[in-house]
DNA sequence: CTTAACTGCAACCCATGAGTTGCACAACAC
DNA sequence: GTGTTGTGCAACTCATGGGTTGCAGTTAAG
């Protein structure tokens, strides 16, 4: 959880998980170009987003591949819900759909 | 927004949103003995919980009440709806009830 | 085999974060 | 007035984050 949410601090991290969910998956060398920084500093930064389970790395021959992955924002969209249900009636309709109570 | 993601990666500061927002506002003082850390670790955690939007510093007499806010929650929740909408159902979901498309 | 492209590792710089301590200042109690 | 309690400011340490560069290793292409 402090994982997912580090990630997600950083501008640049978001931008490229929103690329890699939109576009599908890409090198770190073809992201690059698009963010103004080294090749070494998206690796990084793909590293950070691995940490926290919001890519994956597949190796393809000489390439690696990383794609995105939502589940862990599914995680970290049920603690804001959670933590807030009480202040927010908007919090309070979403913490029941991603943990419903049990039937009956 | 990186305001909001960068406080809540902290454990502790996580813990103190949740408790000011549970138990309702408290000083930096009556708050440091939960923590086991000094009061001034406390204000400093406060002071990005500030900048963040998600406490607001009243202050009595000597002494400064600080009480949670649940707003930047809501936006922080959007933001994770709408990127991992079309890879989660349940995001999706969410995506729709907080941004709910214009009537018509 | 040679060359080019992509990745991996390591060292390094600079800034910021998390935490501490010590002391000064302000407000309430007596 | 004095004493006590709560807050604010500043300096300091130690670790981490974001970024760079350079070079070595590996795979594909000629």
């Amino acid at each position: 959880m402090d994982e997912v949410f580090a990630a997600l601090a950083d501008p640049t991290r978001r931008a490229v998980l929103q690329r890699l969910l939109d576009d599908g998956p890409a090198t770190a060398t073809a992201l690059s170009p698009s963010f103004a920084m080294s090749r070494q500093a998206v690796v990084k930064h793909l590293g950070v987003l691995a940490d926290a389970g919001l890519v994956t790395a597949e190796r393809h021959g000489r390439e690696v591949r990383y794609a995105g992955r939502a589940e862990p924002l599914v995680d970290a969209a049920a603690w804001l819900a959670r933590t807030g249900a009480a202040w927010d009636r908007r919090l309070a309709r979403l913490s029941r759909q991603l943990s419903p109570p049990p039937p009956g």
